[in-house]
DNA sequence: TTACATTCGGCAATATATTACTTATTTATT
DNA sequence: AATAAATAAGTAATATATTGCCGAATGTAA
């Protein structure tokens, strides 16, 4: 889980929802400075922030067995 | 993704793997504290300090579309 | 151009995660 | 019981995540 990945699909959920950062920030309680921050990938959130944030986009963060190279 | 459950996901890998919280902890280069504290569900740890212990554990962290309740 | 909405980023303040050090507690074994 | 290994937890220091405030940049439309 590459944090500039984790960014793309927030953002790319995010759009296809049809919501601004703002009204992200005001639905899950996380500062927009702190949304595009993660969405640029520069930001390296907590497991409580990013929940907060999926959480209103409809998705889940979950636990996999790794793949196999 | 709760944080208890992510407690017990890295607890019962780690010890599946018959790793002590020690060697996981010079493993993945996380202080022995974070982990015993994330085991116990009482840690919020960061993407990236997560992300080295799955790594060291053969775990992977994806997002998800929600299950419709 | 102007105006507006949206996103980006710098800066400082606050909150909290992470660490190191130390001691306590648990658990197993003899 | 005693000993050792492993885990838990308290404290303090440091690093960093999060926030708020502000202005800059970008894109769109009139």
């Amino acid at each position: 889980m590459e944090l500039i990945q984790l960014g793309h699909i927030i953002r790319d959920k995010r759009n296809e929802l049809g919501l601004t950062q703002e009204v992200l920030s005001l639905q899950s309680d996380v500062a927009i400075k702190t949304i595009h921050s993660i969405e640029l990938g520069k930001a390296n959130p907590s497991i409580k922030t990013l929940t907060k944030l999926l959480e209103s986009l409809q998705l889940s963060l979950i636990v996999i067995n790794k793949k196999i190279n």
